[in-house]
DNA sequence: TAAACTAATTATAAAGATTATAAAGTAATA
DNA sequence: TATTACTTTATAATCTTTATAATTAGTTTA
């Protein structure tokens, strides 16, 4: 499943003639298949035992290549770092405000808002954004002792 | 109408046993007044004539107190800094891709999606978070030429 | 009102995330 | 192979926000 995703990012990346070095590729890798929605610091640890000599820069830079092609989505939430999101089918988030995991959801998309939206303000929209938050199952239960 | 609000906003400092200094009337008073979603930078900038000596250090720490209590809402949006909204009203935003303008528009809340959400995620849902983004009136023209 | 206490402000430093720059390395192409 | 463009590294700089300590101001109590 994930490999098939790898693979069409890889195919994304050559159509964009963006060279495939082995610190991007990793850095992409790690990012489809990781479940959690990593900020560049988690993928620069995760990676710092491949790539010894990797500077952060690096993953920076991947990021803003991957997220300039539409690869990879940008995720500012209130705290300090942003995330990353390699899943780019339509989906939303809701965020645990106890321990900050982050879980997908579907749900049919809100064509409704930005028609409202557009009409009332006059804008051309593009697209929303939405979070839900609450707290997660195990952070209720952590709570209940 | 904004008199009215900031009078409100006052009595709930009172009440919440905080004290009424010139410097956090001062950002206060601004917040009410400015129809636009200033950042903390924006609220130095602005009274720094009022207040030669006051520090950032200030602006932030009033806006903390005013977000404890209630009496403002934080937007986190892509870019660096945090803004600040004083209309604790149900409403939602759009937001200018190109300019970075905030506009309110009013929109019934999606009770469905958090009950949805809560289901399928088994989370606690506490609330929610939404935005359009969009090219505004003023920058659509602009780009026309 | 004066003394004591508490809260707020200032000035400054520190932390953390991100971006910029220059030098060195690597791949692609002619 | 020489040239070119792209990428990475190392490092510094920037920007936002928070922390700390000292000072100031407001409030309470005697």
């Amino acid at each position: 499943m994930s490999d098939h995703q790898l693979h069409e990012a890889l195919e994304m990346l050559r159509e964009s003639g963006v060279r495939i070095t082995p610190q991007r590729h990793a850095v992409l890798e790690f990012l489809i298949k990781s479940m959690t929605h990593p900020t560049a610091d988690d993928i620069y640890k995760a990676l710092e035992g491949k790539f010894p000599n990797m500077s952060v820069a690096t993953v920076y830079n991947n990021l803003r290549v991957f997220r300039e092609i539409g690869l990879v989505r940008e995720l500012t939430y209130g705290d300090s770092s942003s995330r990353f999101d390699c899943n780019t089918s339509e989906h939303y988030h809701i965020i645990c405000s106890s321990c900050g995991k982050i879980v997908d959801f579907h749900y049919p998309s809100l064509e409704e808002v930005e028609s409202l939206a557009e009409q009332v303000t006059g804008f051309d929209v593009s697209h929303h954004r939405m979070e839900v938050y609450g707290t997660c199952d195990g952070c209720k239960k952590v709570k209940q002792h």
